[in-house]
RNA sequence: GCAGGGUUAGUGAAGCGGUCAAACACUCGAGACUGUAAAUCUCGCGGCUUAUGCCUUCGUAGGUUCGAAUCCUACACCCUGCA
């Protein structure tokens, strides 16, 4: 039932380069994209991210809905239309919030009833909530509404109930899928990622994948990694599935992005790779350098440092001339553009890594 | 000149006889952050440091007391009334 969706490039090992089509253009990778949780990617303009090199944005579904709704965003003309973004958009499900929320939320069968932290509201997702959201925002890649379990503490109990009920949700998120683009040509339908689950059991895991590939989803994400677990556990896990994935479609490791794990997966055949890392470290003053070294833009040390985060760096913050002591300056007072000139750097930081597997 | 009020660690500001190296906030120093409840959070912030440890601090100098940042005296400086 599934067609081709992925080309592949170049295959080395277990390292593919290679490029797919979305209705809003073609994305190559492997390719970082960062997270545009509430439809702009955290101080930053479009041109600003697409300074970057990066070729997909993310957005959230669970935000989104809560504020300002996905009637308000399509009424403005969609999510390209109101974020200015000209880059594909993919949405994410909500799926993460049922972890990141667990406190207060309450899942049953038929979705998750949240209280939303800001004001009390309840708001209430499922499959077919979170597919009919990401359709009506416009996104052009959306993803399966799943349960996420945290692997850190005592909720690892939870991991077969999550699965299954994962599973469920897929054939219910991907049935809502089709319902809503049946008259939708090749060229205007969006993609649909259907989400790996299984904590850290590696049973569970293969028969996730093998569920997820058996579905004509569009592409395979990994969900349920970098929750809690040790980076040890996660390389194992994503070691033990690099085997296993078909090469039909692109594989989309969820929510991984430090660049330790971003090549540790691109290694382990991973195409796609979303993460707020470098967003939130570059706000809080910490910047990545050549050989994966942080730099705490905020010490004291970097007050009189002329030089810029990294001459190697070909970013605009980079190639700009912004010095260190610039930065440094720039955080102490609190002044956001030290925090959007950091993310613009640690964004083409990423994707400089993702560019080095392409060749 | 007379009468009140005040002077506490980098800053502001609690404390008003023992449990005070001294609340709290900020500043400052360091760190954390992986499908963003995150321009957030944690730790440290007199000195020595292994410390439930020692030493030096609460304008200055004396005094009372077993014990003082806290009470008394003098002095210095600041603020407010009356002249």
């Amino acid at each position: 039932m599934s067609k081709q969706i992925f080309t592949t490039n170049s295959q080395q090992g277990l390292i593919r380069s290679g490029s797919f089509r979305t209705r809003a253009g073609v994305v190559t990778t492997p390719t970082f994209m960062p997270d545009g949780t509430r439809g702009a990617v955290k101080s930053l303009t479009p041109e600003q991210v697409a300074s970057t090199g990066v070729e997909v944005v993310l957005a959230n579904t669970y935000h989104l809905h809560l504020q300002p709704g996905e009637q308000v965003i399509k009424k403005l003309g969609g999510l390209h239309e109101f974020t200015r973004q000209k880059l594909p958009l993919l949405t994410d499900s909500g799926g993460f919030q049922v972890f990141s929320l667990a406190h207060i939320n309450k899942i049953s069968e038929d979705g998750v009833t949240f209280k939303d932290p800001r004001n009390g509201d309840t708001i209430f997702l499922s499959p077919e909530k979170s597919i009919q959201i990401q359709m009506e925002l416009g996104a052009d890649m959306m993803v399966a509404f799943d349960d996420v379990v945290a692997l850190d503490g005592d909720k690892r109990h939870r991991t077969l109930e999550a699965f299954e009920r994962t599973h469920r949700w897929l054939e219910r998120s991907l049935a809502e899928f089709q319902r809503l683009t049946k008259n939708m040509s090749a060229t205007e339908r969006p993609l649909l990622f259907g989400v790996v689950q299984g904590g850290l059991d590696k049973d569970l895991r293969k028969r996730s994948l093998e569920n997820v590939q058996s579905l004509p989803v569009d592409g395979i994400a990994i969900g349920g990694l970098s929750v809690g677990e040790s980076r040890e556990e996660m390389h194992d896990m994503l070691n033990y599935l690099a085997p296993l994935y078909t090469k039909d479609r692109p594989r989309f490791l969820l929510g991984v992005g430090d660049p330790i794990d971003l090549r540790y997966g691109i290694e382990h055949g991973i195409d796609m790779l979303d993460c707020v890392i470098p967003t939130r470290n570059g706000r809080h003053g910490v910047a990545w350098a050549t050989g994966d070294k942080k730099v705490h833009l905020t010490n004291a040390k970097y007050i009189n440092d002329p030089e810029v985060i990294d001459p190697e760096c070909d970013c605009t913050t980079c190639l700009g001339g912004y010095s260190k002591g610039f930065l440094c300056h720039q955080f102490k007072v609190k002044e956001p553009l030290a925090g959007a000139l950091v993310s613009i750097h640690n964004i083409r930081y990423l994707q400089r890594i993702c560019e080095e597997y392409r060749k």
